[in-house]
DNA sequence: GCCGTTTTCGGCCCGACTGTTTTCAGTCG
């Protein structure tokens, strides 16, 4: 449903981009900007309307409009393609280093002829930059460090992005003649936060059919492999994409061992040899006989291993293999435990969509409640006054019941400023349903000072949750710098819950701060931070982060009825012992 | 390029931080 308005997203951001890069039209810029995000979160598909239904879309207007029209009949549009033939694509991926802007890159271009990020790192390395006008040596510090940010992602992508493209595929082959299972695999299936390839993976009895058509879809730029039991193709983002096509009785063994981890894999191997067994992608067998006892379904292998199914997000030989042998593999939380959402946002402040949307949509997915919580006055940007929040929790109350009994709670993110302060004094804040407390500045305090600011914030007896608690974003910035072992205990002594942030390129906590913060008792939300309602979706790469941290309902409050959720969102307040 | 009006052109979320400069441009949220 989202992809046609997803390539409009990024096509139209690309544009704006191009402008950005040449020059002297700053505000069209921000339009093609602005007109990409409201299309990329606009809740149905846009390819099917025509340039007067495109024109509803705030931010688009006549020209916009034609464009995406164009794009839809031909594939490509005109003055696009113009832009794209002045300047080459790596110019426009150097923006994607932090501190790295349209600016900097045009004048990497004109002047050195730099068009790639390889290109950039040698020349830095050559010394090339220092007669540049407007770097200096802190730039090329600064420059080096995005380079290394970019390069530690390795050329993986991030989990929402595979997660499109894989799902695309495996609709298309489920889609085919004598298709009897298709799923993706690897580290997809296991929700790690990025993903380096895609592994798909077939049961049904001949393999060309489904070989051919991968060779064949729209996606795929290149064929790299072509065989009868594998093949593998590089699509035109970049991606690669290895499909195995299996005999049905080996489905279970062959999703088992497809899906990982190497680490998990030895592990269970391990235990087969010690059973007398030994366990492939085709099988689990005996080592005397050679008879194959399992191999059917992933369940049937594990149960012979003396083994629960275990979840794919726990497969990374963190125990859960322990934990199976004795019985206490965790019931780790799933996307239908969460009763709602406790991070979102209106057009009141950065949302796309009204208030009125975003709740009925909220409905839509089945939850018993729902939060508001929109930016408070310290992000000035976000024009937000006492006034105009005011109102807004008038309308919530007008609403609340109305979809479905679904109960609507009003909050709001605070600002955590540099000495933990936040933007209401308690006897404002003390009317929120909850308060969602984020940094949002400052990333450069040190640690001292950083842990302060955030234990602060956690004693405040009106904030309820930490947004996105690292501030990191995948690929791009790395996480702040704090004591969290300290933050992780103020959590759990004062009733404060950290968020895992659903935002695909936050996924904020990440799964190995979690493990560490539920050792001290901390509970987690999982929210989206949906600033429109497609975004409402991306709950299921924070639950799938929340797996991966071996988190159950009783660790996770929007699991909770809402009596509980309530009495928790009440703090020490309430005589909560010390 | 969009929007909204003051109905046909002028404003477009605004402020802080950083690094390079010596008064400001670029980037970010």
């Amino acid at each position: 449903m989202a992809r046609p308005n997803e390539e409009v997203e990024a096509l139209l951001q690309e544009y704006a981009d191009l402008i950005a890069i040449t020059g002297g039209e700053a505000f069209k810029a921000r339009a093609y900007e602005k007109a990409a995000r409201a299309i990329g979160g606009h809740p149905t598909d846009v390819s099917r309307l025509d340039a007067a239904g495109l024109r509803e879309i705030p931010g688009v207007g006549r020209s916009i409009a034609e464009k995406v029209v164009e794009y839809f009949r031909t594939g490509r549009v005109e003055t696009i393609e113009e832009r794209r033939a002045r300047i080459p694509n790596g110019v426009r991926r150097l923006m994607a280093i932090p501190t790295l802007g349209p600016k900097k890159a045009l004048a990497l271009y004109e002047d050195l002829r730099i068009s790639s990020v390889d290109e950039l790192a040698d020349a830095i390395k050559a010394e090339r930059l220092r007669d540049l006008k407007g770097f200096g040596e802190k730039t090329e510090a600064n420059i080096l460090h995005g380079i290394e940010l970019m390069r530690q992602a390795g050329g993986r992508i991030l989990l929402s992005a595979a997660m499109e493209t894989a799902e695309d595929i495996v609709t298309t082959l489920s889609g085919i003649d004598g298709c009897e299972d298709c799923a993706y695999a690897g580290s997809l299936r296991r929700m790690k936060e990025t993903v380096g390839d895609l592994d798909i993976l077939v049961a049904a009895a001949r393999s060309a059919p489904f070989m051919n058509a991968l060779t064949e879809l729209p996606a795929t730029a290149e064929v790299l492999v072509h065989g009868p039991k594998k093949t593998s193709v590089r699509t035109s983002e970049g991606l690669q994409v290895d499909l195995r096509v299996v005999r049905p009785a080996s489905w279970g063994a062959a999703l088992q061992y497809f899906t990982g981890s190497k680490a998990h894999n030895i592990h269970t191997r391990t235990l087969a040899v010690r059973a007398g067994l030994k366990l492939s992608e085709y099988g689990l067998f005996e080592t005397e006989s050679g008879e194959r006892v399992a191999s059917r379904t992933e369940a049937e292998v594990y149960e012979r291993l003396g083994l629960p199914w275990i979840p794919p997000t726990l497969r990374e030989d963190r125990g859960e293999i322990e934990a199976g042998l004795r019985g206490e593999l965790p019931a780790v939380v799933t996307e239908d435990d969460i009763r709602g959402d406790l991070h979102t946002h209106t057009d009141l402040t950065d949302g796309l969509a009204p208030l009125e949307d975003m709740v009925t949509a909220a409905a839509a997915r089945g939850y018993a409640y729902y939060a508001v919580t929109d930016h408070a006055p310290d992000m000035s940007m976000q024009l937000m006054t006492d006034d105009k929040i005011l109102a807004q929790r008038e309308r919530v109350r007008e609403l609340d019941g109305r979809h479905h009994r679904m109960r609507l709670l009003h909050g709001t993110e605070l600002n955590i400023g540099p000495e933990g302060d936040v933007d209401w004094p308690d006897d404002f804040l003390r009317d929120f349903d909850l308060c969602v407390a984020s940094v949002h500045s400052h990333f450069g305090l040190g640690r001292d000072a950083m842990t302060r600011r955030i234990v602060r914030a956690c004693e405040n007896p009106y904030v309820n949750v930490i947004g996105h608690p690292t501030t990191r974003l995948i690929g791009r910035r790395p996480g702040i710098d704090a004591d969290f072992d300290e933050v992780f205990a103020v959590c759990a002594r004062t009733g404060t819950a950290l968020e895992i942030n659903a935002q695909p390129d936050r996924l904020d906590l990440g799964d190995e701060d979690i493990l560490r913060a539920k050792e001290y008792g901390v509970k987690f939300a999982v929210d989206t931070d949906a600033h429109s309602i497609p975004q409402l979706a991306h709950l299921r790469y924070g639950v799938g982060t929340a797996q991966r941290g071996w988190l159950t309902t009783d660790d996770v409050i929007n699991t909770w009825p809402l009596r509980r959720l309530r009495s928790f969102l009440r703090k020490e307040r309430a005589g909560r012992p010390a």
